[in-house]
RNA sequence: GGUCUGUUCGUCUAGGGGUUAGGACACCAGAUUUUCAUUCUGGUAACACGGGUUCGAUUCCCGUACGGACUACCA
């Protein structure tokens, strides 16, 4: 089998959508369970969508989800430069080799000029203009001016650009390794710009110039590109390049979690979740969008979800490594249908994860939360809470927003509680346990307990019934984790003085 | 509009000419937890529609409907 090398080519046009992250991701596998090669190519041919930051954003993106780039952009390797910006001269040639065979041919239409043709027809009821077989001979080109017309037009440097002479009627076919076997008339494709008037060419021929020159062996890309995939095909068989072609494979697209359409920034907005993978500020319009990794999703997990969504193993395993993924994956078992984005499955993921961490890994979440809120923690008290908040947490920052009790004293109290739970028995009775409190040494869990248990029967009170309200006072909440061990983390001072501001600031509600 | 492409529970999906159509998330209920969460058990819930082919179709074929992509000197 030929060596595996496949290729992500994002355009450094914004932040990198998590739709690109699942295709850089699909080819990653490939290329690790073959062990090929994962270039990064930065196809950066539109000078106008240039976004400054967008080329180190997608960089930083890939890095943090664990796909590695073996070759290209930040990494170098034999086939550079991967910058397309830095490879004009090279398409240059082979646009030039297609205009001497007569397989492309000089226009000079101005954008204008093209606009203009649209609206005649488009007046005339005729919906589209297509530049092809049937109309290219009413154009300004160099099919229909006289040749000594265009030399002079070439040498006074007048604005052009180069298109593929796209044949009048052949049906092209291509096999997709997803879709199966795709055919397409040529008189359905236009004859598509190669080198626009500044020079660059587009994404059609440096996208087939450089996996030819590449050596790509698998092309992995999103299904909008299907239906011009025909006509790269046209282009590797007018360089001469067929056997060579890389195998084609389109993933379906990513649609919105609610109603029809495929996702977009818009939507993540509104569901209240993210689009990027890192937080992406936008430069002109100076404003931030959240990433997944600020929102605190853990790359792992957001990887076994992104390859899950259009991909499955064909067993019920759930949860993969990126190793398991790699040993797992083949592109056979990609589906054909766009996958709606849930992110509640990705939610749930990442409580599968987070989880799995190490007490100390979990510690390090609480210890960084609290340093940006500049409490001072020991670490033998993060632990102890850490082991009692694991089973409660999505995110790493949960440990902080659900346990902020440990660390301040609640001065509000849950309002239903009090009105329903806050009595005169219950004063009596954190009246007398406060009292036996402070009468205690050592108060652990079990102690706290003990004690608890002592004061109740010695009222004839039910504890049950006072359980939660003296939780209310102590950490503010209706609810929260076991509260014994809550308390033998605060320490009997700080509980103590707690019961007490309840008591004086909590009024049983008069019938 | 045209071209291409798709359609199994609410969502991600498995399956495939004869199955009680399977799993996961979500949801609901019960158990555990003197709370909540976790965990466990159980439950609701799907083959878009219409024609063929066939003894039999959710599965194969053809239409229809509905989605989606593309239709730029953007990628």
């Amino acid at each position: 089998m030929k060596e595996v090398r496949v290729r992500f080519a994002p355009s450094p046009t914004g932040a990198l959508h998590i739709g690109g992250v699942r295709t850089a991701l699909y080819n990653y596998l490939l290329a690790r369970k073959f062990k090929g090669t994962m270039i990064l190519r930065i196809e950066d041919t539109d000078q106008t969508r240039f976004v400054p930051g967008a080329e180190e954003y997608i960089l930083n993106s890939l890095e943090w989800t664990g796909i590695k780039i073996d070759e290209g952009v930040g990494k170098g390797g034999p086939h550079a430069p991967y910058r397309q910006s830095e490879r004009k001269l090279i398409y240059r040639q082979y646009a030039q080799k297609l205009l001497d065979e007569g397989k492309a041919y000089y226009a000079f239409d101005t954008p204008q000029e093209l606009e203009d043709t649209r609206e005649q027809l488009k007046a005339k009821g005729i919906s589209n203009f297509q530049y092809d077989s049937t109309t290219r001979v009413q154009m300004k080109n160099s099919l229909t001016l006289q040749s000594e017309e265009v030399k002079q037009k070439l040498a006074a440097s007048v604005a052009y650009v180069v298109r593929l002479k796209v044949p009048a009627k052949e049906q092209i076919r291509l096999n997709d390794l997803i879709r199966g076997e795709v055919v397409v008339d040529s008189s359905q494709i236009d004859d598509k710009v190669l080198m626009k008037s500044d020079g660059m060419p587009t994404y059609h021929l440096a996208n087939v110039v450089d996996d030819y020159l590449m050596k790509i062996s698998h092309v992995i890309r999103g299904e909008e590109w299907l239906p011009s995939a025909p006509l790269h095909l046209l282009l590797y068989r007018y360089l001469g390049w067929e056997k060579e072609m890389p195998a084609f494979a389109h993933l379906p697209l990513l649609l919105k979690p609610d109603g029809n359409g495929k996702l977009s920034k818009r939507d993540a907005d509104k569901m209240g979740f993210p689009i990027f993978p890192l937080d992406w500020t936008d430069p002109t319009s100076g404003e931030l969008a959240k990433g997944y990794k600020e929102s605190g999703y853990l790359p792992e997990a957001l990887i076994n979800f992104l390859a899950f969504l259009g991909w499955n193993p064909g067993t019920t395993q759930e949860i993969f490594s990126m190793d398991q993924l790699i040993e797992a994956f083949t592109i056979e078992r990609i589906g054909k249908a766009g996958a709606k984005f849930d992110i509640q499955k990705a939610q749930w993921l990442n409580q599968q994860y987070l989880k799995a961490k190490s007490d100390e890994e979990l510690t390090a979440c609480l210890l960084h939360s609290l340093a940006a809120e500049k409490i001072e923690c020991s670490k033998e008290k993060a632990l102890k809470i850490c082991g009692v908040m694991k089973e409660r947490v999505t995110f790493p920052q949960d440990f902080w927003l659900q346990g902020k009790f440990f660390f301040q004293a609640p001065i509000t109290f849950d309002e239903q509680v009090v009105a329903k739970k806050w009595n005169d028995d219950v004063v009596k009775v954190l009246s007398a346990y406060r009292e036996a409190l402070i009468k205690t040494e050592n108060v652990t869990a079990e102690v706290a307990k003990s004690t608890l248990e002592t004061v109740t029967t010695e009222l004839g009170i039910p504890t049950g019934k006072i359980l939660q309200a003296l939780r209310t006072a102590i950490t503010g909440g209706a609810s929260g984790p076991d509260l014994m061990m809550t308390i033998e983390i605060l320490g009997k001072n700080e509980v103590v003085s707690r019961i007490s501001y309840a008591l004086k600031n909590l009024k049983v509600k008069v019938k």
